[in-house]
DNA sequence: TAGGCCATCTGGTCCT
DNA sequence: AGGACCAGATGGCCTA
């Protein structure tokens, strides 16, 4: 992990993601129609590195190419692509200095962590799946780290929202207790004076956001904010 | 060209 | 003993 990734997990709530949203585009965290058709990727970037070609070109990315029953052939391809310092089938190499029970060990031990990694990097699909930012061809995947800092952000967006609708059925069940029910042009979203919380604090962070054409910055200084 | 991100290898540690 | 997990090292690819 290298410094600024650091410094993003120590300041998730609110650098990190402003940061976040300055790289991977305005409509990460943008919901509805904007999701996957909406801005622009902030990430101009050219035909031939595109997400797409970003896949194809990529060998080695996440959902893995091949299975765990060509893990030995696919090791040693592996090792004759990364280079001599791999040379864990070349002469002169790691494994050349151990025995051939060693190296089929090591070998095995290798395709076990691959098949590992792959696992992880599926689950990290998975997420990225689900969380709402610009699935778009012309957007960069998420990074891992952002994936998860966004997801992070994600939950705590939609506890968020859900305590404030826990809220509002509490407050609609007092009202029709205590008294006549609240007709319907004052539905709370118009009767800031009479509601509790203000119209805008009624919008949750998803409803906001879905409509949201501001800046990252400061769409993300408007999720973090109290209601 | 530097920096970011990634996949892989590797050795160590812990767990079953 | 074998497998899972982890972190460090390394090199490749891509972008600004």
């Amino acid at each position: 992990m290298n410094v600024n990734e650091e410094n993003l997990l120590k300041s998730i709530s609110n650098d990190a993601l402003l940061d976040l949203t300055q790289r991977y585009g305005q409509s990460a965290f943008g919901f509805g129609p904007s999701h996957g058709t909406g801005s622009p990727a902030r990430f101009p970037l050219t035909p031939a590195t595109d997400f797409i070609s970003g896949q194809t070109t990529k060998s080695n990315e996440s959902g893995g190419e091949h299975t765990s029953d060509d893990d030995d052939a696919f090791d040693s391809l592996e090792s004759r692509k990364r280079g001599p310092s791999f040379g864990d089938d070349k002469p002169g190499g790691p494994l050349a200095k151990k025995s051939k029970e060693q190296r089929s060990l090591r070998l095995s031990i290798n395709a076990r962590e691959r098949r590992r990694m792959h696992d992880l990097n599926d689950a990290l699909d998975g997420l990225r799946a689900v969380i709402p930012y610009a699935h778009s061809p012309s957007v960069r995947k998420l990074s891992k780290i952002a994936t998860l800092l966004l997801a992070k952000n994600y939950i705590l967006m939609q506890a968020q929202a859900l305590e404030e609708m826990r809220r509002l059925v509490a407050y609609l069940n007092q009202g029709q207790t205590i008294s006549s029910p609240i007709p319907t042009a004052l539905a709370p979203f118009g009767q800031a004076a009479v509601y509790p919380f203000s119209s805008s604090a009624l919008a949750t962070c998803a409803e906001k956001c879905s409509t949201y054409s501001g800046t990252p910055s400061s769409l993300f200084k408007h999720c973090n904010d109290k209601p």
